[in-house]
DNA sequence: AAATATTCCAACCGCATTCTA
DNA sequence: CTAGAATGCGGTTGGAATATT
């Protein structure tokens, strides 16, 4: 038993509203006003159309001084600091903008603001703190972390290191027609001052898989976002997940194929683990995009976990 | 130029909350 | 106080517009 609907459907004209239904509605309601009353309303307007979507109409386009097109800066800002705080509370938000609707915000954030965040990672843990030692569970961490809105700017122009110091290696090959190219190694000595996403998006070329050696946290997703298509690797002694009890992990996102370039790499710089490495990696079956962690535990035995590297979208 | 994929947003849907008789 | 109606809200979707192949 469904609730019942609020009108006949049958007999309710659905779809974009005409620009002469605009005319009829607008008309209506600066003549009577709402009336309080939407379910009455279309019959008195002399509207084919449900209550719901008359109000709907009037709140989000028609009604006076709604404001339509791009978003400014400080709107952005002021999004981003309400939803860090009280999530998708759209109706809220839309409360400290004035002309601007719920619905406007909530697919302006879907749509667009979202990816604007992922990449100024607006949404990290604040990056110049190193997470607490005691967390084992990174996910849990950046996710119950105090709201971004401690930031002095809500929208930090690029990631920083936090206080870490490693060699980071970063190695891509091409993608052309004829399939990948030889694999070209950098090595990056990355400073804590550095801007890690900046140097990883000057390095990398457009279009190649990444694989990285060293690094962690905001490293990782430099390295996700500014990889090709999310094809990248990870190997690093400091990895999302087990920070508390400094464990190795490596952390891999492979796609099919690219067992060989790994072998290769570990093989040219002599990692520790590198034959139970590259096992795990021969014997798991790697799908494109799948994302895998290895640890190596205190007795050096390596574990491999099958998980989604952190990705917040 | 055509086919296909992606982006975007207005509108819909159904649940939760508030109102009212 | 209570049940049913009305409204508010946020997630989802259809399809037009735009971009890419």
């Amino acid at each position: 038993m469904g609730r019942a609907p609020c009108c006949d459907k049958a007999s309710v004209k659905r779809g974009p509203w005409s620009p002469e239904e605009d005319q009829k509605l607008k008309d209506y309601i600066e003549k009577h006003g709402t009336g309080g009353n939407w379910i009455a309303l279309p019959q008195k307007a002399g509207l084919r159309r449900c209550g719901k979507s008359c109000r709907l109409r009037w709140l989000n386009y028609l009604r006076p001084n709604i404001k339509h097109g791009e978003f400014s800066d400080d709107e952005d800002r002021i999004i981003c600091t309400l939803f860090a705080n009280i999530g998708s509370r759209w109706s809220i938000i839309a409360g400290q903008l004035p002309g601007r609707t719920d619905n406007d915000i909530k697919n302006y954030w879907n749509t667009k603001l979202k990816k604007k965040l992922l990449m100024s990672s607006l949404m990290l843990p604040n990056p110049f703190v190193r997470p607490p030692n005691n967390i084992n569970n990174y996910q849990q961490y950046l996710f119950s972390s105090p709201s971004p809105s401690s930031y002095s700017s809500p929208l930090p122009p690029t990631l920083r290191l936090c206080d870490n110091n490693y060699p980071t290696l970063g190695a891509s090959r091409s993608f052309t027609s004829e399939g990948f190219s030889n694999i070209s190694t950098t090595l990056f000595n990355i400073q804590p001052q550095d801007q890690v996403l900046g140097s990883m998006q000057n390095y990398q070329e457009k279009e190649s898989p990444l694989i990285m050696f060293g690094g962690a946290g905001d490293d990782q997703q430099a390295a996700s976002s500014s990889s090709y298509d999310e094809q990248f690797m990870m190997f690093s002694n400091c990895g999302m997940n087990s920070i508390a009890d400094e464990q190795k992990q490596v952390n891999l996102g492979v796609s099919s194929g690219d067992h060989e370039i790994v072998s290769n790499v570990l093989d040219q710089y002599n990692m520790s683990c590198v034959e139970e490495i590259k096992q795990l990696i021969s014997t798991n079956n790697l799908s494109c995009n799948s994302n895998l962690s290895f640890f190596v535990d205190e007795n050096k035995t390596v574990r491999s976990e099958e998980e989604k590297v952190l990705m917040y979208y």
